[in-house]
DNA sequence: CTTGACTCTGGACCAAGGTCCAGGGTTTAG
DNA sequence: CTAAACCCTGGACCTTGGTCCAGAGTCAAG
């Protein structure tokens, strides 16, 4: 059996040391066998999870849904059900973040469509609107 | 010269007890004059400072970033051509972060298209990219 | 005067996701 | 053999924006 360091895990994943130690702690990763010297002893296939973990990350899951993730896809057929619903959530939370964010968006850019740029602060709609209210 | 004590400028902004000394703290506010008694007496404009914290607030600033806004809001003209750049930049943040969720949305939303939804965990999409990457 | 509501300070604590450190022991290349 | 590079543990620390607490003093109403 091939089995990493924690060093080597660290550099095929491109994930810390101490992240991957973190995440031991999490509980996302097992607990791997030590050798006699107390060093972690990785499996192979602790690549390919670490990986899983940053991929949904760049996906927006937190480490809390990851780990949820992970539990359900190592279901063999029920599994599968309980994920596509799990993403499903997470795109509904996705689209609610995009939707305030653009309302911000919206907010912002009138108030700069309507500042001079120049003059007295009580021509500018921007210190205006968060003086007086009426900031839509 | 009315003044007003911490708890009655907390029930007219809106804003907790705590979170009025945190500002303080923070130098978003004055350190108001004190009573004989130490207990804070602020001026009635300080309800006009918290609206404008609250409002900016709302509009995605950090704390960080309305403190820089009410310094350049002092300033009588000079402040408001920085107050139109800092929300242009804040602005150009604001759209940065949409495009990354939307970027995010729209792989989650692939994703969820090709899962079935049910069988072998080999056969959903979301499992294979998160394990095997290409999760564009 | 008494009671209840208010205020003071300093510091601890929370989420999330790590990062860093000291003070050791281990492994490996030269 | 030695030095560099690696690894161990436990715990402290970081960010942001607060929230809560104890123990003490103060204020207003009745």
């Amino acid at each position: 059996m091939e089995s990493l360091s924690i060093g080597a895990l660290a550099s095929q994943t491109d994930v810390g040391i101490d992240t991957i130690r973190y995440y031991e702690r999490r509980r996302l990763i097992a607990a791997p066998p030590r050798r006699a010297s107390g060093y972690r002893a990785y499996p192979a296939e602790t690549v390919q999870r670490l990986r899983f973990i940053r991929r949904a990350k760049t996906l927006g899951f937190t480490l809390e849904e990851i780990s949820e993730l992970l539990t359900l896809s190592q279901q063999r057929t029920r599994g599968v059900k309980d994920v596509k619903t799990a993403a499903q959530a997470k795109l509904a939370r996705v689209e609610a973040a995009v939707r305030d964010l653009q309302r911000v968006r919206a907010g912002l850019k009138k108030l700069i469509d309507g500042c001079p740029g120049h003059g007295a602060p009580e021509a500018c709609p921007i210190l205006k609107a968060l003086n007086d209210g009426d900031s839509t």
